[in-house]
RNA sequence: UGGCCCAUCGCCAAAUGGUAAGGCAACGGACUCUGACUCCGUCAUUUCAAGGUUCGAAUCCUUGUGGGCCAGCCA
């Protein structure tokens, strides 16, 4: 029994502090994205977190769509993040809530403030707000507004409400300090008037609530006790605090923010990828050179290796970022045991087993995992001719190089010992044609007088070998890096986009079913792109890169 | 030049005043039917800097330095 505590992060430290000074019995989180876009690398951080923490303090996690703005939100990216979420193995149970249902008692809310005198419709247009709103060195000036009375305010609001003004022309604003030096604090617009159809509530509103007053209201609302956002949102706290406070709720929801997740060499962030889908410069959402979830999910990570990640990555509240050597990893961990593998061959070379029957085929049993047998078994053919890689065949090898070369005995793996005995070069000096001897002793790759080769290899029957296409992603580069210029435009490096590369892969493999369409091609890790594959092709994505394994030998 | 936050190895990240965990990466070596995997070893006398408090400081204080965020009727 491993008794070890792990270390907590700073925000089960707050909850413990939480629980042990009785301020919260049960923990209550909730992840509440806009339903504006598709989830990406970042959201999983949030996702994981928070329903990580529900979980392991025996709580709640809610699902929440903060559709305050019906400006920006679409009913279709619901669908998809709900799935994606699901996906991700984070269990909402029946707790699937929508910010939109609550605008009756937001209107209620601000209705509460007004009669306390805390809340003031405003005449300023939205220039003019700014312009009182001060800069971040003057404090502003109080709007001439501000100074009617809780009659009026009551009355103009309910003309807001009522529809009786255009966008832009009333706002309702909260009464709380324009000299502070905290901006969100200088009196902040908490209800604009947005003639605009919303997805869930249609046209029974025309004003909405600013995020700033929905949200503390959402989390009081649904007993969340700990709502966890991102760093950029410190600011806001305080009016969280003012929010939850004015309002009265008998136990207020605790606001903490983390640090996002960034990752090294990928654009991360929702506006960011949603540029490049716009704009083309990608397939769509789930393009694999993208970190959304869908192109994960895509590209084969699995949810338990997107949430090793996560942990593994911890959090904090200094902004990092993340080696994307770190999700290689776990993607690699993940399925090393899990998935069958497969021989292939990426750059082909023929080789003729002079003493194997000519036309004689004999299907060979292989293991489909040599690290986990319960995986089982499948058969490959094999014959007289077949594929090895380039890499795999030396002319003359260098020191410690113990695969191919003339003279020297290797395993064809989990097939037959062979050994090299000449070979035929074209007129450019590139090898066209191995010819080698096996030993039929050694089938299943033993030889029965024990003898041993150092070098065991990829092999693929070429008369039955499939053709398959290999799409070499590589990631876009995050927006540090320079994707977009100061200008806004984009500088998009051309070698980012598709590398496709032809090779050959065991006719077996062809059966994408047969492997849970995960396929390991030597010590890369690929998977079979179903958006792609056809009867005739099949598709995979590269998803790490080939290992040591693949280069030559290092020269001392 | 207003306010808030952050700073520990190439990258994440623990340590909560008691003498710098762990993981990724890297590098040696062993093993191996995938040069993978696995295994073993190496990798911060010092925590952005300088002062101060203390028997004792990565932790507290001061002043700098570097980075992030804030002037949407976005979230």
């Amino acid at each position: 029994m491993e008794q070890e505590m792990e270390s907590k992060n700073f925000i089960e430290q707050i909850i413990d502090k939480d629980i042990a000074e009785g301020r919260c019995q049960t923990v209550c989180t909730r992840f509440p994205p806009e339903p504006n876009g598709y989830l990406h690398i970042g959201h999983a951080k949030s996702i994981l977190l928070n329903a990580g923490l529900a979980n392991k303090y025996n709580g709640k996690f809610n699902l929440r769509f903060d559709d305050t703005n019906p400006t920006k939100e679409k009913i279709e990216f619901v669908e998809s993040i709900k799935e994606d979420v699901k996906w991700l193995g984070a269990d909402w149970e029946d707790r699937l809530f929508f910010a939109s249902d609550y605008f009756g008692q937001m209107y209620e809310a601000a209705l509460k403030l007004i009669r306390k005198g805390k809340a003031y419709v405003s005449d300023l247009s939205a220039d003019e707000i700014r312009q009182y709103r001060g800069t971040l060195t003057e404090a502003g000036k109080e709007d001439p507004s501000a100074k009617r009375s809780v009659d009026e305010n009551l009355a103009l609001f309910e003309e807001m409400k009522e529809g009786r003004y255009v966008d832009g022309e009333k706002v309702l604003r909260a009464r709380i300090d324009m000299a502070s030096p905290n901006m969100n604090l200088r009196d902040p617009v908490i209800y604009r008037v947005a003639h605009m159809t919303h997805h869930n509530t249609q046209d029974a509103w025309c004003i909405y609530p600013m995020y700033d007053f929905a949200h503390p209201i959402e989390d009081a609302i649904e007993g969340i006790t700990h709502s966890i956002c991102t760093l950029e949102f410190e600011d806001h706290r305080p009016l969280y605090d003012w929010v939850v406070r004015e309002l009265e709720y008998e136990h207020p929801p605790k606001q903490i923010e983390f640090a996002k997740l960034y990752l090294t060499n990928v654009v991360t962030g929702k506006r960011y990828i949603k540029r490049l889908v716009d704009e083309k410069i990608v397939d769509g959402w789930d393009d694999p050179r993208l970190v959304s979830i869908a192109a994960l999910k895509r590209r084969g990570f699995t949810p338990e290796s997107i949430k090793k990640f996560i942990e593994l990555c911890g959090v904090s509240k200094s902004n990092s970022s993340a080696d994307y050597a770190m999700l290689e990893y776990c993607i690699r961990e993940d399925l090393k045991l899990k998935k069958a593998r497969i021989m292939a061959v990426l750059d082909p070379v023929k080789v003729i087993i002079d003493n194997y029957p000519e036309g004689q085929t004999e299907e060979l049993t292989v293991v489909n995992n040599m690290e986990n047998e319960s995986l089982g078994t499948h058969t490959v053919p094999f014959c007289r001719e077949l594929y090895i890689d380039r890499d795999d065949f030396m002319e003359v090898p260098p020191r410690k190089y113990f695969r191919m070369y003339p003279g020297n005995e290797v395993r064809l793996m989990q097939a037959y010992f062979v050994t090299c005995n000449s070979f035929i070069k074209d007129e450019s000096g590139k090898v066209t044609e191995i010819h080698c001897t096996y030993d039929p002793e050694s089938k299943g790759g033993n030889s029965p007088d024990g003898r041993k080769v150092k070098g065991t290899i990829h092999w693929v029957p070429a008369p039955y070998a499939k053709s398959a296409e290999v799409r070499l992603y590589e990631n876009i580069v995050d927006e540090e890096a320079g994707v977009y210029n100061e200008d806004g435009s984009l500088n998009l490096n051309p070698n980012s986009l598709t590398v496709l590369k032809n090779c050959y892969i065991e006719p077996y493999a062809a059966d994408a079913k047969a492997y849970d369409s995960f396929q390991f091609v030597r010590q890369g890790y690929f998977c079979v792109d179903a958006n792609h594959s056809t009867n005739e092709k099949l598709v995979f994505n590269r998803i790490v890169s080939l290992k040591s394994s693949y280069q030559l030998p290092k020269q001392s």
